[in-house]
DNA sequence: GTCTATAATATGATAGAC
DNA sequence: GTCTATCATATTATAGAC
């Protein structure tokens, strides 16, 4: 196999087992396995696991990138497409029930682990963190931008740690719910509704 | 030393331990390097690491315990005593920043290790949602006391996520104060006020 | 570019002296 | 109840044959 192709297969499979188990948890020899590769030979490809990591967060932040220009494409208007943010939530349900949310998981075991790449791990929050406040300029809230993309970003994370907790479907359904009246009730010049939850 | 003593030594090292590096990532050396006890010793007290986890989740349900107690005979009202919950994103912020929520971390590290004791360390959460639940009722929202508590709950986590990853300060202090509003506006009779973020 | 073999280290865990 | 010594295993990582 062409060296190329068998460094993506090696990166898509610690992408997948590093949101599935944790980074300290998988193993080099669970990767080459996965991979169908000897443990011996992963080392041609990565000298080390933090090379490999480094690999990896790149990769999350192409397909992000990837994703987010979808989303701009698919939506004409603003609001859906942070509603199509919203939507992961729903769309990656069972994903997030069973491992919580990838970029937050990740953050979160780097930042305790003290590890040289967790800045380079919260970039993958600040593609989002951006792309939502560039919607919201265009949505027509260009002084509270930054704060509203924070807000619907940290709204994410805790119905993915809670998700991951109880796995109710109920609870995340009732939540997105909840971000979407939010977010409507966010168009300027909106009545404030007598929303009961957000 | 007796053995109770030593016995809870090791659980707070622990405690901390996981907090601070989390569970995979912490070893019995380094517990028993904490307690000035060595490795062979520590088998006498605890036999697995699961066993240890087990004590360390008990003595994390009961030390909740005790704070939501302490808030319970400390406040008049319901809702500061919700407050009280808000401000420990405030009182604990420096950790929070270094080491996200202690509970949402260690039920996420223990979903992705699909470890048998991720439902125990969920009951965590649970001691809370329950508290927080019935300070909704007594708030005058018996209807939708559990939805309310698991939103507070849900916002506390994602702040704590985002704390640990962007280490900003102001954020936090900004998502306090929304908390603070959002409580404020769920006043039974209250009209909705024109609250920006919350 | 892939393999086998192996080094060096750290881990969870045990045995037995004191 | 604590220690030292040790086991079995798993890990990251390297050397060298093919």
């Amino acid at each position: 196999m062409v060296a190329a192709a068998t460094r993506q297969q090696i990166v898509e499979a610690a992408d997948r087992l590093f949101y599935e188990r944790g980074f300290e948890a998988t193993s080099f020899a669970d990767i080459a396995g996965e991979v169908g590769l000897s443990r011996g030979n992963f080392y041609y490809h990565f000298k080390t696991k933090d090379e490999l990591l480094d690999a990896v967060i790149t990769h999350r932040l192409l397909k992000t990138r990837s994703m987010l220009d979808i989303w701009e494409a698919k939506s004409k208007t603003p609001e859906e497409r942070i509603v199509s943010f919203v939507n992961l939530l729903v769309v990656n349900q069972a994903k997030i029930m069973a491992y919580g949310c990838p970029v937050g998981t990740l953050c979160n075991e780097l930042a305790k682990l003290d590890h040289l790449a967790k800045d380079r791990a919260a970039e993958i929050f600040s593609m989002f963190r951006h792309w939502l406040s560039h919607q919201f300029i265009a949505f027509g809230r260009e002084a509270e931008a930054d704060a509203l993309a924070m807000h619907i970003l940290m709204r994410s994370q805790g119905v993915a740690t809670l998700a991951a907790a109880y796995r109710d479907e109920i609870f995340v359904r009732n939540e997105v719910e909840n971000m979407r009246a939010w977010l409507a009730a966010q168009r300027p010049g909106t009545p404030v509704l007598p929303e009961t939850l957000s």
